[in-house]
DNA sequence: ACACAATATTAGCAAAGTCTAATATAGATA
DNA sequence: TATCTATATTAGACTTTGCTAATATTGTGT
């Protein structure tokens, strides 16, 4: 693989992983493996308090890491493309098998 | 998976990309998956300066990400473990095929 | 209209990350 | 010994990240 390539590849993979390189991020995206959950089932699950938790989701959204959809009161996330499922699923067969 | 071993794992993952996450390092990594390179040769791959370059090499080895191999005035740089080389190889497995 | 519940946003601060510039170390060679 | 080459380290400035505290928004029930 040619350099230039490897250097926009690395570029573009760091960009998504940054997104996900923060623990209580990175939790949330595990919880959404199995499909869509919503922002105050996720949160029972975080020490955060509201606003920060709020402020991670806001990182995922801004990154294209997650999609949501709004169904009155609630926001239920989910994780955005295949790619980010894959990425998931590759940390749980590394780390977790 | 219960919550609180989810939670440890997204931590102990967590750490080890937060290493990879920057463009610079994550492209010190890419050149390590065919075996080890010297830390001058991969310095040519880059436009950093000699003492921002050894320090990103620095983060990767305090957080155990590389190993080296040192020879006379050479120091070879490779993956740190089975782990990291399956990291890497899905990486390039969802972002480059 | 009012109040509540779920979620998001903003400002401000402290901590962590990344660079430059300068200096240090250690092996090889004259 | 003096010098060169490869690499590492340190201090300081600057930028980014992640929190708290306060406030805003939006839908729902009374």
């Amino acid at each position: 693989m040619d350099m230039n390539d490897m250097k926009e590849r690395a570029t573009e993979v760091a960009d998504v992983l940054k997104t996900m390189t923060h623990p209580e991020r990175l939790m949330v995206l595990c919880q959404l493996v199995d499909g869509e959950v919503s922002a105050s089932q996720l949160q029972e699950n975080s020490t955060l308090s509201q606003s920060a938790f709020s402020q991670h989701l806001a990182v995922l959204r801004k990154n294209n890491i997650v999609k949501v959809r709004k169904e009155s009161q609630s926001v239920f996330y989910s994780l955005a493309d295949a790619r980010i499922e894959a990425l998931i699923a590759s940390f749980y067969k590394i780390f977790c098998e």
